[in-house]
DNA sequence: GTCTATATAGGGATAGAC
DNA sequence: GTCTATCCCTATATAGAC
């Protein structure tokens, strides 16, 4: 999805600002009605009346309700890489002790957590139509984060002989089924103070 | 949602038999359309084909979709009870050692675990219509393991100082994330792997 | 208890005017 | 680039016959 402006060299700039801009606006709007209602549960016409269009005028800047669905997603991971790409740093046990700040994002936009999780669940079977994607980052999530738990090896900061691969899937679990669980019951489940006590976990079972 | 026979005493028990098979043949066709689509997915036309009536027919028996959504999570929780109750055992460093019996029945039952996946996401918002039920099956769960992790520190089998609520919440959140990513990309994980890990990893934190 | 028929609403996508 | 109009399909729920 590169929004690159040179693509288009025949089209005057303010037409192609204006494009930007509402395709950018449609996102944002979609990004905010699938999580509250999902994929499934949201029609068209809900994210175009947001963005001050017909669902006709959505439908030439996104040929489908999939396209839009694809675009969401890209642009949500897109804005997260960095957040994680900084959790990550150089690996070790340093990952461990970020997590709050994962944590802290994700409840100052909670409606960006909550859009993940209900697209998740959209789309565990292969013939979900975003499927692939996130079979793919969750591959990709835990492949990172086995590769920041070696270079803690390598350090001597983290112990050998154990299965980092193993560490890493369950790693991700606790991160998104406390999210899950904070989603469902604020009051109950405090996310912030939850991911520092599974950092801590965390670092007593692999410190060297 | 007590199913008893003696609850309409003027109706013949052939009747009563056949409504009770229909109700049951319904719920057990829309756990699994559920499933597959979502509940926001699934329309009750097709979960009608599946049983053989149509779907007025199926309205008879259930008075709206929402009630038929109930009685599919009741039904579920009842049925998974025994299961729960067993692995819980007398609580203590046990449970842990139990949790594959868990990961077992889910993976022989694959179905029944992507309905629960599917349905929480898409109830995690009060104005959702399970979103009630929902909340209070986490917080009984939790509460659940906390009884049982107590069972285990009087008999000094676990140790003491530890901050109960919060381990008990990191436990159903990685039987949740673990489910989840096992659902979505079953070649790469190993749900009955993942939970005897999780639970050798759980003893070794836990243990006295 | 099950059906047909219908009310009423909403969905996504396309054609064509401006 | 955006609109109106329309197609066609699907949805839940209800009314009333059998």
């Amino acid at each position: 999805m590169t929004t690159d402006p040179v693509r288009k060299p025949h089209a005057s700039l303010e037409t192609l600002e204006r494009g930007r801009l509402r395709r950018i606006q449609i996102v944002e709007a979609a990004t905010e009605l699938f999580a509250h209602a999902g994929y499934r549960g949201t029609g068209l016409a809900g994210i175009a009346a947001q963005v001050g269009v017909t669902q006709a005028g959505l439908l030439h800047h996104f040929g489908s309700k999939e396209a839009l669905l694809e675009a969401v997603v890209r642009h949500r991971s897109e804005q997260d890489a960095p957040l994680i790409e900084e959790i990550m740093g150089d690996g070790g046990l340093g990952m461990l002790d970020r997590l709050h700040l994962l944590a802290e994002h994700n409840v100052e936009r909670a409606g960006l957590s909550l859009l993940f999780t209900v697209l998740v669940a959209e789309n565990l079977l292969p013939s979900h139509p975003a499927n692939d994607f996130f079979v793919e980052r969750y591959r990709s999530l835990r492949r990172a984060i086995v590769a920041g738990l070696k270079a803690g090896q390598k350090r001597g900061e983290i112990r050998k002989g154990v299965d980092l691969e193993a560490v890493s899937t369950r790693i991700v679990a606790a991160l998104d089924g406390l999210q899950t669980q904070w989603l469902l019951d604020p009051d109950e489940v405090d996310l912030v103070r939850s991911y520092r006590e599974l950092g801590a976990s965390l670092r007593r079972e692999l410190a060297a």
